[in-house]
DNA sequence: TTGAAAGCGGTACCAG
DNA sequence: CTGGTACCGCTTTCAA
């Protein structure tokens, strides 16, 4: 491993005149630049990056947090947020080093990863109404920016998509379809997301003049939307929807319907939300809300660089709008 | 954020016998021990990370390239596998940087990321036959494992699971139940794992005198094992067992069959490999075959580390048996 | 336009 | 057992 002195011997120039061109922060002749420039591509010659991260305290890397994969989990949401995040990050100059939460005391990683300068900020993701993490890193006034709103008050960069917005595209399109007795399956009520997408649903049946009585909650698995469907045809047989939470819901709902006679998409219509790649291959396939996720990871990036690079009190807060996804769960023709 | 200076002015010590306490290098008076703990611990003292790094040479981090998250992937494998080393990882001292292989040059990346030594050794996944990254980081001598076998011939650390046995495994389950027409479903020829597999169900069939005459290939997706199982039940009537390469095309197989009128697991049966979560969920049930995943990651990250700190020239070559999980697939009684 | 040198925060050798 | 200090590789100020 050569190092800039290596490159300043073979170039004969000076190492502070090796800086000066590796990082073009001052001008120097020609000649001397190609000299430099040679000498560094014959030697392979690349800074050192803890010896640059010690003299200019920034670490060029970004933090993030895995979320604990959830046993029978049949998304891939978060494992494509991860590779967009390290794509738009290397993009912008960044690496990124995940760490997972160890047992207790989730902020202590997040105290220590700070306090030994390995990170010059993170990406928060998961986040819940009076998120941990969240309160300590606002409090530190360190850089980090949130896939996700909380309950905080506190100002704090945060990118989230709309899932109220999300819902109402929903029941809309099922009013449309001239449905008046619509269902829904909620989470239990603990996070940030499913509470809004639940209120989307009640505002947008509110706004119509019709009442949301039939809500079933249920944890995010398919036999929790599973059960969740038999609980809603036992106790409100008029129902002609549910719209749910998430697909993961909604396919274990359309499982119980299918197994019990329904002709989902005909008798009754079913709605996911998240668009999970298995979405489009149950059958019939479903009706869902898909998430922009480049444009999310994107602006996650572009938010945190800034407040790290720029301005540290940098505060930008982003709600995108999710996109309707109709397939035949709702509007099937045939269902075989 | 308190140097070890700091540190040493406030429990009036010398640096050097705070880095001694904090580092258990040198034997050091209890009395003063406990001082200079007593001021770390007030000044909340973490040694820099660059700092440190730069002295040692060595960045205790380890890297790890990210797969393309294929569309329509339906598994979470990788998720979990990310998961599982980021935990081991941290068990043994070290970070993960992941990091994404830009367009062109794969190599260039790990080179660049050995150059600028931020990185202690690599995890490889998602190997082919003659993988790039593998002969390059062989040449270089730089530590690394890779998850998956290759062609190439030099000697250098691995940890696979045993898809050959995987499969003798499915193919003697399916024997035993009375089959005798088996048909296989495999990846288009170019990996080293699908091959593997493959072979172990040649083979299998070979050692009870039956022939593998009925092969196709398919893409790792649904719609592929739908029309593989296609051709397979118009080419080869006779068939009464598919196994598959994976469970993806699996449940594509499943599919077909199920739409055309066959009952699985009783008119014919069909298994996967991998276990995914999705596995269970599917009407009926899928046999599959596991992969001891845990036991997987902290061997990779055992020997890794050995190589690291130990022993440079360590090689460790492992390969670890998966498990054969049975499911309706196979021995289906009622398939409503 | 170029270079000498200080210093980032640790580690570890060597002396006492 | 404790401490002074050189040094890891780079950036950047200041002087030439």
């Amino acid at each position: 491993m050569n190092t800039i002195k290596d490159v300043a011997r073979e170039a004969g120039v000076s190492v502070a005149t090796v800086s000066y061109v590796v990082n073009g922060t001052k001008k120097v002749s020609a000649e001397v630049e190609a000299r430099v420039l040679e000498a560094a591509q014959k030697l392979n010659y690349r800074p050192n990056a803890a010896a640059r991260s010690l003299r200019k305290s920034e670490a060029r890397i970004l933090g993030y947090e895995l979320p604990l994969p959830e046993t029978g989990d049949i998304s891939s949401f978060m494992q494509r947020f991860a590779y967009g995040l390290t794509t738009h990050a290397a993009e912008a100059g960044y690496h990124i080093i995940s760490f997972a939460a160890v047992g207790e005391d989730v902020v202590q990683t997040y105290r220590q990863m700070i306090l030994a300068g390995r990170v010059d900020g993170f990406i928060v993701a998961g986040t819940n109404w009076h998120d941990d993490r969240i309160q300590f890193l606002v409090k530190q006034g360190f850089p980090f920016v949130s896939f996700g709103r909380t309950a905080i008050e506190n100002p704090y960069s945060y990118v989230d998509v709309d899932g109220y917005d999300g819902l109402q595209q929903v029941i809309a399109h099922l009013l449309e379809l001239g449905h008046e007795n619509i269902a829904f399956v909620g989470w239990p009520k603990d996070s940030f997301s499913g509470d809004s997408r639940e209120q989307g649903y009640i505002d947008a049946l509110d706004s119509v003049g019709l009442a949301a009585q039939a809500v079933e909650r249920s944890s995010n698995t398919i036999e929790g939307g599973y059960s969740a469907a038999r609980k809603l045809i036992t106790n409100h047989p008029e129902i002609t929807a549910i719209a749910c939470v998430s697909d993961v819901i909604a396919i274990g709902a359309v499982r119980y319907l299918s197994r019990h006679g329904y002709h989902v998409g005909q008798d009754i219509v079913v709605t996911g939300f998240d668009d999970i790649p298995l979405s489009q291959y149950v059958t019939p396939p479903l009706t869902t809300v898909t998430q922009p996720l480049d444009e999310v990871v994107f602006q996650l990036i572009d938010v945190l660089t800034h407040k790290i690079e720029e301005d540290s009190s940098y505060t930008s807060q982003t709600l995108l709008k999710p996109t309707l996804v109709i397939r035949d769960s709702t509007i099937g023709v045939s269902n075989l």
